[in-house]
RNA sequence: GCCGGGAUGGUGGAGCGGUCAAUCACACCUGACUGUAAAUCAGGCGCCUUAGGCUACGUAGGUUCGAAUCCUGCUCCCGGCACCA
């Protein structure tokens, strides 16, 4: 499968207007610029987020143009029935701040060097009440009461700002005034995709392509998300990397390697078909977790977090490299103290309930007293956490 | 503007004067099992110097021997009606 076959179908959800159309416009002999919009509040990217980068990345590869746009203005206005995301004003550093944050870890899929970056609020911001009336007259509120969405929020009583609806024209204008050939967003972003292509239909009669990827899922299968703490994270160390990858369930192992990896999809068919005959799915998944870490950090690290996962989770070892607690020999003597002391526990309470249910070891033996003191050896609670305790 | 409903732990959501640190579910944690997991099972899940104590049920007061539960003010949500260029 060639690079722009791969593009137009790996991880799509969906291409308006179609894939054929945009198979053309990819082969033809004239570059295409793309654009991804991310939000100004964005400061850590988890693996999900890595799907549109990969795409751009693709799309820089083939020679075309890449521009990132950063949802500045856009900001300002939100969906209020979700008093999550209350949008905070942002001053120009934070916004800049913000973006270096994002930029260092989207480094990882993205060459930043080769890719153009924007902010919306330079050209929203001037715009006169008079053009947004005009942009407003490409819309209807049919096509808004249309949407899943603003049927469900009518259908029971929730109140829609009207600012909301401003939105996806903000949006469209963006992709207009970029004069974009091609926009690139999860699933949830169409509606407002779609308006970029509306208007550059009607001012300026061109033919925009719109491409919605899938998301990843998350480590217990739901969406990736921030709350749900079933995310990987760039900034994970590698072997946490590696540990959350190894905890999914074994039906995502595939749908891990197609979003989570940019091994070819033969590679991945390859391992699809091993599975099926049986091979031992922890083997394959250790490739993918392996495959997965070493394309956040390096292929040495991978294989370090591998060891490490091996020792300390399957066979229970201890890991050599484990902070140290120095006992200087008087109240620290005991145990509540210092799991406290050393957050390996978050109050005494919790202290004691880990060590009442058998969670808590000092070199491998349980301990099952919270009052009890405590010698220099390996203090360990659960499978993971590790305290050297030296005199 | 009028009328009515509501604000409880990480989340949803019980409780409606004492037996409430608060049913239950989800999330989370520990243990068992396993191929690390997942699933399943068991236990736990405010804080503390734990046969006890302390702080909590939007917020500020009040009634009461005693309040998450009753009353009042305030703040914020939500629904119905009226009005509307």
């Amino acid at each position: 499968m060639d690079t722009i076959s791969d593009f137009l179908t790996r991880n799509v959800n969906n291409i308006i207007p179609g894939k054929s159309e945009l198979e053309n416009a990819l082969r033809g002999s004239r570059k295409i610029k793309a654009y991804l919009g991310i939000d100004p509040t964005s400061t850590n990217i988890h693996l999900g987020h890595a799907v549109p980068l990969r795409k751009l990345q693709s799309l820089l590869d083939l020679g075309h143009q890449v521009v990132f746009l950063i949802g500045d203005f856009t900001t300002l206005v939100g969906d209020n029935s979700d008093k999550e995301s209350e949008r905070p004003i942002l001053t120009e550093e934070q916004i800049a701040s913000n973006f270096a944050t994002y930029q260092a870890q989207a480094s990882k899929f993205l060459d930043f060097s080769r890719v153009e970056v924007v902010h919306n609020s330079s050209w929203l911001k001037n715009l006169t009440f008079g053009q947004v009336v005009k942009l407003c007259q490409a819309f209807t509120l049919n096509d808004y009461i249309g949407r899943e969405i603003m049927k469900k929020k009518l259908n029971s009583g929730t109140s829609i700002r009207l600012d909301e609806l401003l939105y996806p024209i903000m949006q469209g204008y963006d992709s207009y005034y970029l004069d974009a050939d091609l926009q690139i967003g999860g699933p949830d972003q169409t509606f407002n995709m779609q308006a970029g292509r509306t208007l550059q239909k009607k001012l300026r009669n061109k033919d925009a392509f719109v491409m919605s990827v899938d998301y990843l899922p998350g480590t217990d299968g739901r969406k990736m998300s921030k709350s749900w703490g079933n995310a990987v994270w760039l900034t994970d160390s590698p072997n946490d990397v590696f540990g959350k990858v190894m905890s999914i369930n074994d039906d995502l192992i595939i749908p891990y390697f197609k979003f989570g990896t940019n091994l070819t999809i033969e590679k991945i068919t390859d391992y699809d078909l091993a599975l099926k005959s049986g091979e031992n799915p922890m083997d394959i998944k250790k490739d993918l977790a392996l495959q997965i870490t070493s394309e956040l950090h390096s292929r040495q690290d991978a294989f370090s977090a591998k060891t490490y996962f091996e020792a300390t989770i399957q066979n229970k070892e201890t890991p050599a490299d484990i902070p140290d607690y120095v006992l200087t020999g008087k109240d620290d003597l005991k145990v509540l103290t210092i799991l406290v002391e050393r957050k390996l526990a978050s109050s005494s309470s919790e202290a004691r309930r880990l060590i009442t249910q058998g969670g808590v070891k000092l070199d491998g033996q349980t301990i099952s007293d919270y009052k009890s003191e405590v010698h220099p050896g390996v203090l360990s609670v659960g499978s993971r956490k590790f305290l050297r305790l030296i005199a």
